[in-house]
DNA sequence: TGATACTATACAACTATACATATATTACCA
DNA sequence: TGGTAATATATGTATAGTTGTATAGTATCA
């Protein structure tokens, strides 16, 4: 922006001016910054030295860019609590944002050798599978795949497709509460498919949770294997 | 830069997230499609992006689109059944398709120590060697290597020469009737040739299967191992 | 001479919006 | 009940704008 006898160079120079728009609250979460033509008009730059500049702010996770759409001001990580109990719906909303779900697909086949080891079921028995987003102030924050055990929950495929709330459905089919049994984690890569439905670079770190919950009795009511995007999320274990 | 060290078009991933989605069996045949729109908003891009995909799912005759009316699944991949009694034909005519053969190549050679442990034949024993494709309504569903002893059949070459069919094929050397002994299945990767015969891309998931069919008297006639487009087939075990 | 920083240009991929046109649904009337 | 018009939906088409990528050129400095 001011001609500069020193050495930062000039993309450093318009990274630094964005950040510091960024801090001063000149945009706020969500917000679309002015295209690259405009900041490129702005800066009396070439628009080459604009995008620079803008990686910069993206590499440090501060900025979100969609091909055709603009550069996004990224919003600050939601915190997920890990721990006995886990609800989508009340953690997020203690996050202070806004969640929501939204259906994929759902159907009822054979449970495949893994969902019956967790499940403790027969491989081959029915399960309802869940297949879903799940989102935080719009932002899709999470790919979830969830199976349950059909037999012990019979009408759970008819309370699934009535209600998003996985706590609702289960109550209706019986089980009055429900806790967590057992989560690992673990980082993988994102597929071109999963990518997608997250809005997320094909590649981009996933936090991988693969979890079991079980009902009063320790005897488990649903399998779920979730695909977190790493930035926008953080992982809070302990409590509740 | 930063969206994408992505190598996957964002309309193809939707092509083969659609696609996926018919071959689990989410939608029927004749069954409409979600609206543009819906699947838009679905995947968080733009209607013409999803237009982009459907066109190529449509040019793949997986759908057909009416104007004002939606898109509707004219067919789902093939459904194969695997059991005691496998038939090309009868099984890809009773999945509502019209199956061919084409021969690629058909020689008399020594038997692999593979083929030779298949066939309980020694190795270096004559067999005839029959390399094909199989393809549903046109279009390319599986290469085919099938080897058979020539020592048990005496005429086999001849036989499938005069004909693409096995099981006539193997009627008109005496083999009246012959059943499935083993069936092993595995999935890989397609190679460059593999690719180029079934009209598929480098490395798509290919099905493969090898199995061993058996006469009456519990003896190995033919050896075959068959790469399916995973695709454009779903296998179904049991039964028969 | 070579490396670095920036400019210039062109095109591909995706988005945004508007509108035309075909189909499905609904309301209304005889 | 049946037919018709109005309305809402859904696909098809057109245009312009934005980001992503590739290539080539220029100025500056060590």
């Amino acid at each position: 922006m001011c001609d500069s006898p020193d050495k930062t160079p000039i993309w450093k120079a318009i990274a630094n001016a964005l950040r510091s728009d960024l801090a001063e609250g000149h945009y706020s979460p969500g917000e679309k910054l002015p295209t690259e033509a405009a900041l490129a008009d702005r800066f009396g730059v070439n628009r080459h030295t604009v995008r620079h500049g803008l990686s910069a702010l993206v590499s440090e996770g501060l900025v979100r860019t969609r091909r055709g759409a603009g550069a996004f001001v990224v919003s600050t990580p939601a915190d997920y609590r890990l721990g006995h109990r886990v609800r989508f719906h009340e953690n997020l909303i203690d996050a202070g944002r806004h969640p929501e779900k939204r259906v994929l697909s759902l159907d009822t086949r054979a449970a495949t050798q893994g969902e019956a080891r967790a499940l403790h079921i027969q491989v081959g028995d029915q399960v309802c599978a869940y297949h879903g987003l799940l989102l935080a102030d719009g932002q899709p924050l999470a790919v979830v795949l969830s199976v349950f055990p059909s037999m012990r929950l019979s009408g759970i495929f008819e309370a699934l497709s009535a209600t998003t709330s996985v706590t609702q459905a289960l109550r209706s089919v019986g089980i009055d509460d429900y806790t967590r049994a057992s989560t690992r984690l673990t980082a993988v890569r994102s597929t071109a498919t999963q990518a997608l439905l997250l809005q997320a670079g094909e590649g981009d770190p996933l936090l991988r949770s693969s979890s079991v919950n079980q009902c009063a009795n320790a005897i488990p009511v649903e399998y779920g294997r979730t695909w977190f995007v790493g930035d926008r999320i953080t992982l809070t274990l302990g409590e509740t």
